[in-house]
RNA sequence: GGUCCCAUCGUCUAGUGGCCCAGGACGUCGGCCUCUCACGCCGAAAACACGAGUUCGAACCUCGUUGGGACCA
């Protein structure tokens, strides 16, 4: 049974490179079957915050990454790892170290001076202290000399040298644990079996085989997937931009296009580039997981998000964008609007923040005009193009659009101006921009009163 | 600085010795469509980091160089 995890520190929110290992996990588990696992991973109590947890089980749920168990928390787990700890010290396979950190710092000090590395000079390793009134640390006895190898899944056989691994410090002189050691004591109680994560991993997982081997716990795969990197083209962080998975949503993003999009960072199947949920999980495979680091890309993000703004029920999409248009303050008078805005707007916006600013003039007849929009076609000169438009449209039936079409056919022949000069100014009178949907849908969204009260308030406008 | 990893169009990538004077997608540019803006459609420019070697033949194998990244310090 193939099981997988993802493991955050609630130290920061979501972002998209968790995200992303987050659905790798997702769908490997899922594609063989398996099972994926929440773990927390909460051990330093002074950056870890409650927030930054619901940020990452509230991200994960919006994805549609959902999983099968947890989410474990490692700070309710803090017996499990002493046990551990103590387990390796009494079978010889690790030592109490009671160096101070004072004496530490000086003899790395001049290890460096002297060009040596600054490891630990293991004088604790074989002394066997054991002295109730001083403070000490556990070490992991790692190998003198040798070599630890592993068949990592994405990146082939990578090797280490032992004598390049320090004697690492399992458990603190606090009787906390360190991170090494609870990854492994965690994935192999939690029976996983493939660990895939960011490649920033690759030094840890030396030491972590050789923990996995002195506690007698059998193997996982390994699969290091590369980071994600900036424009910059360093790890992703704080300063490039979005923070948080949500701050997507909060934009407008759709969960499928940031799956969607997310999958193929990194991962190909061929030349598509479209994949649902479902159709993901059938084709993931870590084999074509590619080797290096890939730059996150806005404009594709975008482009597919408005493929899946186009493609998707308007009636799930009207839902959405109510919310947009609720949260930006608009007062929604007629819900029966909203498919036919979408209908109208779902080709012409890349996301629903963008739809919900192009569809806010629907919704009240006080139209703000844009300024420059006023100036050229608000004038002296269109008020006649109003006034004939109006006069005609008054005694046309409700959405009557061959009617309309005919109208606006008869003014352009009789003022002898193009059609688009004719049309333009009611686009201003009616939306307040230059840019709309079909005029003629504008018209039958709004309906004959709306219309004709917007069209007034423009002729007023030009005085 | 040490260790490990990576290297195809601007970006994501296809490609595992001949099908590749390198394919798709985003983006860019040009055109068509058109009441505006989009959408859609058509077309164009755009890459195998470099140098050796192996081979009849290399984007694909080997070595080196250069460049980039991650981790540790």
């Amino acid at each position: 049974m193939v099981k997988t995890r993802f493991a955050p520190s609630p130290t920061g929110n979501l972002h998209i490179g968790g995200a992303r290992t987050a659905l790798f996990n997702y769908l490997f588990a899922k594609h063989n079957n398996g099972i994926f696992v929440l773990r927390i991973e909460d051990t330093d109590i002074e950056r870890s915050k409650d927030e930054y947890t619901k940020d990452i089980l509230d991200g994960l749920k919006w994805l549609g990454i959902l999983w099968d168990e947890g989410p474990f928390f490692q700070r309710e787990r803090m017996d499990l790892y002493r046990e551990h700890a103590y387990r390796l010290l009494n079978q010889g396979l690790a030592y109490r170290c009671y160096c101070t950190p004072e004496v530490l710092e000086e003899k790395r000090k001049n290890a460096l001076k002297e060009g040596r590395k600054p490891n630990y000079d293991r004088t604790c390793r074989d002394l066997n202290l054991k002295d109730p009134d001083r403070p000490y640390v556990i070490r992991f006895k790692t190998p003198l000399d040798g070599q630890v190898s592993f068949n990592d899944i994405v990146r082939g056989k990578i090797t280490f040298n032992c004598e390049e691994l320090d004697d690492l410090v399992i458990l603190r002189s606090d009787n906390t644990p360190t991170y090494n050691f609870t990854v492994v004591v965690d994935d192999a109680l939690m029976d996983i079996t493939h660990i895939i994560r960011g490649d920033d991993h690759i030094n840890n997982t030396p030491r972590q085989i050789l923990i996995y081997n002195a506690l007698g716990y059998k193997l996982p795969e390994f699969a290091h997937v590369p980071l994600i990197h900036g424009k910059d083209r360093t790890r992703l962080s704080k300063r490039h931009g979005a923070t948080s998975l949500l701050e997507y949503k909060n934009e407008g993003f759709l969960p499928e296009a940031l799956m969607n999009y997310l999958a193929r960072l990194g991962w190909a199947y061929g030349d598509q580039e479209v994949f649902s949920k479902e159709e993901l999980i059938e084709k993931f495979d870590l084999k074509h997981v590619g080797k290096s680091p890939a730059i996150f890309d806005m404009d594709k993000l975008s482009w597919l998000n408005s493929h899946y703004i186009k493609t998707s029920e308007e009636n799930r999409i009207a839902g959405m964008l109510e919310g947009f248009l609720v949260k930006s303050g608009i007062e929604i008078d007629n819900r029966e609007k909203l498919v036919p805005i979408v209908r109208n707007l779902k080709d012409r916006a890349k996301t629903l923040k963008e739809m919900a600013q192009m569809a806010e003039f629907f919704f009240s007849d006080e139209i703000i005009y844009d300024e420059k929009a006023k100036e050229k076609y608000l004038t002296h000169e269109t008020k006649k193009i109003l006034e004939g438009f109006l006069e005609g449209f008054v005694s046309l039936k409700e959405n009557d659009e061959a009617g309309q079409k005919l109208l606006i056919e008869n003014i352009v022949k009789e003022t002898g101006k193009k059609t688009v000069d004719v049309v333009q100014p009611i686009r201003v009178a009616l939306s307040g921009r230059t840019a709309s949907p079909g005029i003629f849908d504008v018209i039958n969204i709004l309906g004959k009163k709306s219309v004709e009260k917007r069209i007034k308030r423009a002729i007023a406008s030009i005085g």
